[in-house]
RNA sequence: GCCGCUGUGGUGGAAUAGGCAGACACAAGGGACUUAAAAUCCCUCGGACUAAACAUCCGUACCGGUUCGACCCCGGUCAGCGGCACCA
């Protein structure tokens, strides 16, 4: 009898959708595991492979969670605001809500026909009224705790997208969605003070189980440096020009100072200084590179030296020159550095080009070739003089500035604030009312959701206007606390705002009252277990953990960490190699791998095919050989003989296999249960038959892999009940290992002969065994034995000369 | 430039408290079954030397070190991927 998956699989599918055999329950006695993948943006082009393996990893561990009597949470949902579907609602004419359902009807029947165990009945999607409702309520609770603000700087704007963008979504000076080049422009935009979190989000690391390139990304991202503030006072005036610096301890080597084109100091002295004209000039050239262009030209410095500002070194009194340079950034520090040449490439680079002078005060390099940054003695260097510890110098300089009361320990974080608008029509709308006499007025909260108007045209403004701005009926409001006309914002929130919290409404996704309800929330946060791509540990990942810190401070969760635990899977390439894209035309669809080859066959392959959290090519032959071993798994039936224990040929194959099945799924090395399972298979087809027990067994530990035709199995061999109620196989440590161990006999470090002998046996004993095997003696005759090493279970080396 | 990861047969990949390198698959070759093909089953499968086997030697990117013993630890080099990037 031949397997026909389809027929099995769709029987399956069918109970479980109708037994709701995979929602989580709300009884909150039982132990809980919240299982949490990333949930997809619905495109048009549907879901390719690479879903199929980043769901599977946990799909995996849920199923094996569930049998293992925990209660299971394990949703999915779906991100649906963003450009992609405005711009294919622009293209067709189609509206985006229209847009969205097909796209989402679309991916819900993809998953389905993989048969993942998600629970249907907590679907979330971020652009229904009852989800962004909540997403806006949140942001106007932080409009309220003063962590919203608006700022007119200069941002990333893409004159195609005709958006501003945040500076994650511009990064190489990119367009994030369409990669065309971005401009600067000057505009009025919405922030979130996420640089308020910046110690919290780092120390929070301490608290979670994240893989450790993920936390170090975070840090790396978040970029806390300790150093200095130090004050210099410029010559002739009351006034403080005051710097930022890691490494106080070359105070002695500063010949200049430094300051961003676009530094206050310059407007407050504009008529002491006599080339205003010329600083005006490059401050315009300046602003017309895009932070592309001015991060790209790191060779050629470029700067102007303010002629009527001089500054004055703190520590030698020494006059010392300022120049205004765009190597020097207003957002990061104090916009103003001091300058030591002699050890900061920047600095001697910028020495070199103008001329200035170069003072050595760290020995150990050659200071007339290039800077020398790293560590030796102090000279040239006052009370330094004489240090040859890095962090002792600047100890002391510490000291030494906080006696004089011209500088103090500082802290900075590169992270930025994060731009939170876009100028489009399909994302949530900013719930805020401007009022020419009251100013930004929060939209009540019995007011929300703020509804996104119906309109039939979605293009943007030709300025980078949203198209909301366009509708009278929208724009035109009350002022909710005068009372007077007042016009609405027309900006809406950027994609991010939507995955920033989704976690937490799958947790009580019909609640009307409340994000989520207090007891659900106990019950199921945190998330025990969220995997997802590499490529949001930086983005998303932030984002969430700092809007949920923040309801955490608002007493809102009751969990100061969003998620336990955080994994991440690798790419699958294409049969080519190259990443999956629809511009290479090498995406592989899920839908024709499960017609062809069946579902089950697919799952075992994205997690077999190899190492999870590495890329791995496509491979349509090699998935040939997962079909194989389920069609193997699936004759077994035929070699099924009585028995309700392990037989002796393999009692111990079973309890191993068992143990490595159940391990290696925690540890996401999925690619080597298999294998294992695989092995065992191998080893039963030798012996030719196997029993109930071990055949219940082994569909039992497949089940989480291949659920359907396990389920099949396990009716057909009518083992009683259905098998996603059963529960997980254990195993027995002490029947892992065998009575005798196979030693390896070395000689001089070479393997040259084996023996068995019994577990446990002594060194003694291994070492007379060995010696007297012909081969060993063979060669060791005659020859001076120099040494013998004995490792129990596992060796013995014979060094000879 | 800085930080991180990776480098193992024809291919995907196994193997780390330092102890038999190549598990499990794929591809390839040979055979069985078949009128034939597919499917299935059996055998071979890192390299050199062999007609073949035994034996021997070489072999985990490259060079060196530590060790009785190194894919694994240490120092250096190269290549690929990812992240950050004039961050003071």
């Amino acid at each position: 009898m031949k397997y026909d998956f389809s027929a099995v699989e769709s029987k399956w599918q069918k109970y479980w959708d109708e037994h709701g055999t995979f929602h989580a329950s709300e009884d909150h006695n039982k132990k809980k595991f919240y299982a949490l993948v990333e949930f997809p943006y619905p495109s048009g082009a549907g879901m390719h492979v690479g879903h199929i393996k980043a769901y599977s990893g946990l799909e995996v561990v849920s199923r094996k969670r569930r049998l293992q009597g925990y209660n299971v949470l394990f949703p999915i949902g779906f991100d649906a605001y963003g450009l992609p579907t405005e711009n294919t609602a622009i293209k067709t004419g189609v509206h985006p809500r229209q847009v969205t359902d097909n796209n989402i009807t679309k991916f819900t029947s993809q998953l389905k026909r993989v048969g993942f165990s998600f629970d249907w009945d907590r679907v979330v999607d971020t652009t229904e009224e009852d989800y962004y409702k909540w997403t806006q309520w949140i942001f106007l609770k932080m409009f309220e705790n003063g962590l919203v603000f608006r700022d007119k700087t200069l941002v990333n704007y893409c004159p195609s997208c005709k958006v501003v963008l945040s500076n994650e979504d511009s990064q190489g000076g990119k367009c994030d969605i369409c990669h065309s080049d971005i401009v600067q422009k000057d505009k009025e935009v919405w922030y979130l003070r996420i640089t308020e979190y910046a110690d919290k989000l780092l120390q929070g690391l301490d608290e979670v189980d994240y893989l450790p390139n993920i936390r170090l990304q975070q840090e790396n991202w978040i970029g806390k440096s300790t150093g200095a503030f130090v004050n210099f006072s410029i010559k002739e005036q009351d006034e403080q020009l005051r710097i930022y610096t890691t490494r106080p301890d070359t105070l002695y080597g500063v010949t200049f100072m430094v300051i961003a084109p676009e530094h206050p100091i310059i407007e407050k002295y504009r008529d002491q200084i006599a080339n205003i004209d010329a600083l005006d000039a490059y401050k315009a050239e300046c602003a017309k590179k895009s932070e592309f262009e001015r991060t790209q030209l790191v060779k050629d410095k470029t700067g102007v030296k303010i002629e009527g500002l001089t500054a004055i070194n703190p520590i030698t009194e020494k006059e010392i020159p300022v120049y205004v340079a765009d190597y020097v950034m207003m957002g990061y520090g104090t916009g103003a550095i001091m300058a030591v040449p002699a050890h900061d490439t920047r600095d001697y680079d910028f020495a070199k080009k103008f001329g200035i002078d170069i003072i050595e005060v760290i020995k150990g390099g050659d200071i007339s070739v290039e800077a020398y940054t790293g560590d030796g003695e102090m000279v040239n260097s006052g009370v330094l003089n004489g240090i040859t510890n890095k962090k002792d110098a600047i100890e002391k300089m510490l000291a030494f500035l906080g006696e004089k009361g011209i500088g103090e320990k500082g802290v900075q974080f590169k992270m930025k604030d994060w731009a939170f608008n876009r100028q489009r029509y399909w994302g949530e709308p900013i719930p805020i009312v401007h009022c020419a006499d009251c100013g930004m007025v929060a939209v009540p909260y019995e007011e929300l959701p703020l509804r996104l108007p119906p309109v039939d045209n979605f293009q943007p403004g030709s300025d980078g206007e949203s198209p909301l701005a366009k509708i009278d009926s929208f724009v035109n409001c009350k002022c909710p606390k005068c009372g007077k006309d007042a016009k609405r914002e027309t900006d809406t929130m950027p994609q991010w705002a939507g995955s920033s919290w989704y976690f937490l409404r799958y947790c009580d996704n019909k609640n009307n009252d409340c994000l989520a309800s207090r007891e659900a929330l106990d019950y199921w946060m945190p998330v025990d277990w969220y995997n997802g791509g590499m490529e949001h540990v930086t983005r998303h990942l932030i984002y969430s953990r700092f809007w949920h810190k923040f309801l955490y401070d608002i007493g809102e969760v009751t969990t100061s960490e969003p998620y336990a635990k955080r994994t991440a899977q690798g790419l699958i390439l294409g049969p080519d190699g190259q990443k999956m894209s629809k511009s290479r035309g090498n995406v592989v669809d899920p839908n024709d791998v499960v017609a062809e080859y069946g579902a089950d066959t697919l799952r075992l392959y994205v997690l077999f095919m190899g190492d999870y959290e590495q890329a791995a090519p496509w491979s349509e032959s090699s998935m040939k050989g997962c079909k194989r071993f389920l069609d193997r798994v699936w004759k077994l039936q035929e070699k099924v003989v009585d028995g309700n224990e392990y037989s002796d040929k393999l009692r111990s194959s079973m309890h191993k296999t068992i143990k490595k099945v159940s391990e290696d799924i925690e540890n996401l090395r999925f690619n080597t249960a298999i294998a294992a399972m695989m092995g065992l298979l191998n080893q039963i087809d030798e012996i030719g038959s196997l029993t109930k027990a071990e055949y219940r067994d082994l569909l039992i530990m497949l089940n989480p892999f291949a659920p359907h035709i396990t389920e099949e199995l396990y009716e057909t061999m009518g083992f009683g009940g259905v098998l996603n109620e059963q529960k997980w196989v254990e195993y027995d440590e002490a029947l892992c290992v065998d009575n005798t161990v196979e030693i390896v006999v070395q000689i001089n470090g070479k393997v040259k002969a084996h023996f068995d002998a019994p577990l446990n046996s002594d060194r003694e004993t291994l070492e007379k065994m060995a010696f007297e095997l012909p081969e060993v003696t063979k060669i060791t005759d005659g020859k001076t034995i120099v040494k013998k090493i004995a490792v129990p279970n596992k060796l013995v080396n014979i060094v000879v000369k």
